[in-house]
DNA sequence: GTGAAAGCGCTAACAA
DNA sequence: TTGTTAGCGCTTTCAC
């Protein structure tokens, strides 16, 4: 099939494969008349040379790999994006590895990649983000990352040493709340996400301290976890709305769930802002798709990704990288958000 | 760094390269105690064999490649996902190479491909999708399908033997019309898509024949082609309700472009479906999303990616799969459609 | 400026 | 059941 090989050119330009490969990766010089003669039996074969046997040799594939949760979540293409399209100007291609947040699954890729040889790895999610990885899934991580560059993306991993790229999501959290309490809302209500994921802990404390600074509180049947899906947003805000005494404003874990809380309240007859005020998290494109407009806090998704290559880039060169990148939310303010209801 | 290997392991274990390897591929007999002397030191070491060692005798590397247009579009994701997660059932891993349809970013990506020895490549959108494809990126294709396994997704190539996997564009958009048709409608609008895409064309023709046998057309004025953007929805549908004479019911390009369209509506002061009737196309995860829930056509996208890869894993295995794989579409009423308004 | 030859880490005959 | 050895296709000294 492809049988053609350096050797082939070689015989056939009548130089040697010594010659060929300077030509190849102009890593000494060539007489311009034999470069000539080489290219253009390399062009008439369609000569493309054999990357395996070279990264071989140089112990580097110009290959890196990303793990994620679930690529059909908004929030990851567009990391992705901004990754992908960084790593490409530096001239690396990516391994994409979706786990669906199966831990085991995680091994498993980290195993192949590690066979493969890749370059470097990008985590997201998953065991990064619990609120209490168990110590062999961090030992795992610990240990490649002795022998592989890796950088975390918005997650942590006690008493590990990992280059970390993040955007401080309390600050974001608190951020929001501020918003609603500038608005006058004083009934807040928490929706949405994995207790055991930091994602979802680190964002409830974080309301939580506020309130406390303003003497409020989130009141256990107004703080209301569950997944990070439409579904669960909307199932859970007609909870909250069922109550007695329901609340005027909801701050969501994320854009998806925020979108599930919208409908249930626009399906309960209720009116968004005027008596319910919704605000999301991450700033997906999901987030001006539905109407009101989501008020919601951006993560700089793509600029996550990007970075996140930079920084392994810097790894993989052997450059000493600072530890830890933070990125600074920012409150979106969209329709979704409005003044608190005066009193009943 | 990982300087160990297969010598070390038989070094350590006192037996043969070859016996290491053969306990490490069980490709023959091995004395159960030795087997787990050698597999003991394995484990104390951590030892990974080097996949690129083993590819480049095998000449199969467990690795394919999809090259898609933009996984932000919510669209590819859920092909990636259906791809991926039968792709990894059989063993192999995934480079996902973004091209934002560019064309030069797509050969590029081939020629890299190549030079890596993917077992084969999946290939969405871009050049696959044009109305006409020029000759010279079809030839590239063509050249690279001789030498390695190419399925294209929904995309189709000038006289070109490469296999395909596609649903019937143009079965659904007809679907769709008869839909709207049997609501009533009469004045009947198409908005987004651009003119040199086949996923738009295929569309607009579908509809413009069914809506002849029923003596009816698109003027020229409701025939309002973009982009596949949010944006561009929006900014056309607004241009349809504007006109003298607004159509009772609108046909999009996909999901992206209805959502814009539910938004110009709406902003326009006019219901849905009440007023106007909308349909979308793909039914991604923003159909449910938004309200009112989106009337849309599903090309079962999930399986779309899993066919792709059975019938790659076939090529790849030399066997002879069919070389098309048609896929139904399938109407999903929602509640942006109903019934024509009385004629005004 | 160019060639010969020794590997990179593994698999796969071929012997034993 | 096990060991020896010749590659896979390339890069990289080291000579010339």
């Amino acid at each position: 099939m492809t049988p053609i090989t350096i050797y082939d050119i070689a015989r056939e330009a009548d130089v040697s494969v010594s010659t060929v490969s300077r030509v190849l990766n102009d890593t000494a010089p060539v007489r311009a008349s034999t470069r000539q003669k080489v290219l253009s039996i390399i062009e008439k074969h369609q000569f493309q040379p054999n990357a395996l046997a070279r990264s071989l040799i140089k112990k580097e594939t110009g290959t890196i790999a990303i793990i994620l949760p679930d690529i059909t979540n908004p929030f990851f293409p567009e990391v992705f994006s901004g990754a992908e399209n960084e790593a490409r100007g530096l001239g690396y291609t990516f391994f994409l590895c979706n786990t669906g947040g199966d831990h085991d699954r995680e091994s498993e890729y980290l195993s192949i990649l590690r066979e493969k040889r890749v370059d470097g790895i990008i985590f997201l999610g998953g065991r990064v983000n619990l609120q209490n990885c168990p110590e062999d899934m961090a030992q795992e991580l610990n240990d490649i990352a002795e022998r592989l560059p890796i950088v975390l993306v918005n997650g942590n991993l006690p008493k590990s040493r990992i280059h970390r790229v993040y955007t401080d999501e309390a600050a974001g959290a608190v951020l929001a709340v501020k918003h609603l309490l500038d608005l006058g809302h004083r009934e807040i209500a928490f929706v949405g996400g994995l207790q055991k994921m930091s994602t979802t802990m680190l964002k409830v404390k974080a309301v939580q301290k506020t309130l406390k600074e303003h003497g409020l509180e989130i009141p256990k049947d107004r703080l209301l976890l569950g997944s990070f899906s439409i579904d669960d947003g909307k199932r859970l805000m007609s909870e909250l709305l069922e109550q007695d005494n329901r609340p005027t404003a909801v701050m969501c874990v994320n854009d998806y769930t925020a979108i599930g809380a919208i409908k249930a309240t626009i399906e309960h007859g209720l009116s968004i802002p005027k008596d319910v005020s919704i605000v999301g998290y991450d700033d997906t494109p999901l987030a001006t798709a539905v109407i009101p407009e989501l008020t919601t806090v951006s993560q700089n998704t793509y600029q996550l990704g990007k970075l996140a290559v930079d920084i392994l880039h810097e790894l993989i060169l052997q450059k000493k990288p600072r530890r830890n990148t933070t990125l600074q939310p920012e409150l979106i303010v969209r329709q979704s958000t409005g003044p608190a209801p005066a009193k009943i």
